[in-house]
DNA sequence: GATCATTAGTTAGTACCCTTTACTAACCAA
DNA sequence: TTGGTTAGTAAAGGGTACTAACTAATGATC
């Protein structure tokens, strides 16, 4: 009776051509998501005709994106199917984590999120002497991965600390004493090549998206010095007015003050729970059952903080990121902590977490955003 | 370097089809936002040549919905433009509000969102005693409006309390006594028009999207007998996992108790701030001022709530619907408190405020709502 | 073993959408 | 009057995807 019509959010006027670039991607879509697929099948899942389907594939064959993978066993009548596959060799990117100043990393990152390659960098970085990290440094590492990538790499995604304009200059990172350092123009004039830059917890969350492409509205959080968070609404990443989406660590928590934090107020999220704060506890033996204990502490209030956010953007997933030993114990905290300040839900309830590999999960998502950037896979 | 391109996030093919679908909704879009435009006009603000834009003007023509409104001034040397508008009168909806059972409303709406003609009807619900409102009175009442509507109307919008599903069908709503109520197919069976069903805080926040059409990330908060909110991230309303987006009545609000709420459990947001708490403080002459008083402690703990949504989505306004003379005084107490738990943004501060006219903001907003789904016009 | 049904993929022709190019119409200014 | 500028239309062309009809290859059935 009311048949939604398919629309689009754009600005500016659809040609045909865009349509094409769509149906392009749509296609690199389901082969990643399918692997090894037979032309006609994909015809069925994109929603086009075989004619199309076939022009379509030729056109990514001599792009060199897709290649022919020999022909299907055969099951059941018919012609057999003659299958083509992403060309997943010729789907490199480069990924760069600047997350941890004392271990920058750079590594060649394959279309499955695999590493090929790595290298690292220590850099000493000390905000409160000036001493911020030289971008050159980063430079220097990109060239050096660059010059072993095995093939020519589709373009370079960076993730680093810090606020991040759409330009991909980093408009302040305290963490490597950065303020409007122009990363993206930097690497890009130094390479060539197409670079993206985000914020590391944007990264992150995209890399558990592309690991569980189910998920359409989750919240991922990462601890580690401080607190921060990625935010999936709808299957989309939410960038924010100002671009600084998930900046949640020096948000006030609870309503009997806390602890005074490095900003000067009371009661900031990071204040209540942190690395350092559960490393501590870990090495000094505490019980993490006790209910003064870190981890209890520190798990409920993250559960008092993100409440609001689950209730009001209604989320099916809370997802831990960090030192999988350090966590693993806030997870039933938080969960328990969710479930007493929450309605619960009719349908599933909420599933709490820690990320599905928590290893190279920022370069694995810088990778991913290239990916997506380039080709529209996600 | 890497000019990011203008791609969709749909999950099928778009056919050429698609794209002049697309484009005819931008060129209504425009209209409403400009005025009476000449084509070439429309041309450089949609992107396509002069040419195709009389194309698309004449289909729209064709179809009633844009018409010749004259020649414009001469400003400057060249052959004057021919200007076109949205044909405005040719743009109704019916819009029905069923938030306050006691005040059923059904209105014809114009594009401007101006009431044209109304009807009310007083429906007596009491969901203890297992008395819901009869569907039929909602068919009834649609049916009067749409035999005075002076023209033929292009939808008819519905905002209801409750949880409302992607079908139309309200899964519950504990206001009307309703439980999985399938209202848009019964609306839509009745009266062979194309039926939307939303929540009503969604209604509202969509209202207030298409009357400040800059804000891209908002949360609107609908005081009444309970609290709901709609969010709007990215200029997107969120729908949530399952649909039940925005409904923050029943979080737990701050780590220090508080009273008892008809959920059963204890602090819920409904429980610091409600009109019927507000009315009555003000009927009792408290002093609004006053650090105990209804205002300032309900004020405080809805920002108390909000601080991590804010955060989190990095909004850039906070938006109180509901009775204005009760909420004007809560807006600088819930500025006040926003600011003492965040950290303050770099660029434009958070804007706390009413909303722009509170008045029929649900019959807007689910006017808008229809206009938007049959037309793409926002 | 021949025929039929079924499925994969291609070829040929068609319809639609937007563009480029070229034109007319209408106005201002010198 | 002539030149310049802008609005709008006409005709032709290229890109996209469609339908219809075909070939190819296989299993099932008689």
């Amino acid at each position: 009776m009311s048949p939604t019509p398919r629309r689009v959010s754009t600005s500016t006027a659809v040609l045909p051509a865009d349509g094409r670039r769509q149906n392009l991607s749509l296609v690199l879509q389901t082969l990643r998501r399918l692997g090894p697929t037979s032309r006609a099948q994909l015809a069925r899942e994109v929603g086009v005709t075989k004619v199309t389907m076939s022009d379509l594939v030729a056109e990514l064959i001599g792009e060199g994106r897709v290649r022919d993978v020999g022909t299907a066993e055969q099951a059941g009548p018919g012609k057999p199917a003659t299958l083509v596959d992403l060309d997943r060799s010729g789907l490199l990117t480069l990924a760069v984590d600047l997350s941890v100043p004392a271990r920058l990393q750079a590594a060649v990152v394959d279309v499955t999120g695999a590493v090929l390659h790595r290298e690292e960098r220590a850099a000493a970085v000390d905000a409160d002497e000036g001493r911020g990290l030289d971008p050159a440094v980063v430079v220097e590492l990109v060239r050096s991965v660059l010059a072993v990538a095995p093939h020519p790499v589709l373009g370079i995604g960076i993730g680093t600390p810090g606020l991040v304009d759409p330009e991909g200059t980093v408009r302040t990172a305290p963490n490597l004493g950065w303020t409007d350092v122009a990363l993206r123009a930097l690497v890009a004039e130094a390479t060539g090549l197409p670079v993206l830059v985000t914020n590391d917890s944007d990264a992150a969350t995209q890399a558990e998206l592309s690991a569980t492409p189910g998920s359409q509205d989750l919240v991922l959080v990462q601890v580690g010095r401080g607190v921060g968070c990625g935010v999936v609404s709808g299957g989309r990443l939410v960038r924010g007015a100002h671009h600084a989406a998930g900046e949640i660590g020096h948000v006030t928590v609870g309503t009997d003050g806390g602890e005074t934090c490095s900003c000067g107020r009371r009661g900031c999220l990071e204040t209540w729970l942190s690395v350092p704060r559960l490393r501590a506890a870990a090495d000094a033996g505490e019980d993490p059952a006790s209910t003064e204990s870190v981890v209890e502490v520190g798990g409920h209030r993250l559960a008092v903080a993100l409440a609001p956010l689950v209730a009001a953007l209604d989320l099916s997933e809370v997802v831990l990121a960090g030192p999988a030993a350090l966590l693993e114990p806030v997870v039933p905290v938080v969960a328990r902590s969710l479930a007493d300040r929450l309605l619960p839900s009719l349908d599933t309830p909420l599933t709490v977490r820690l990320a599905t590999s928590p290893e190279d999960i920022v370069l694995r998502g810088a990778a991913a955003l290239v990916l997506w950037d380039r080709l529209g896979v996600v």
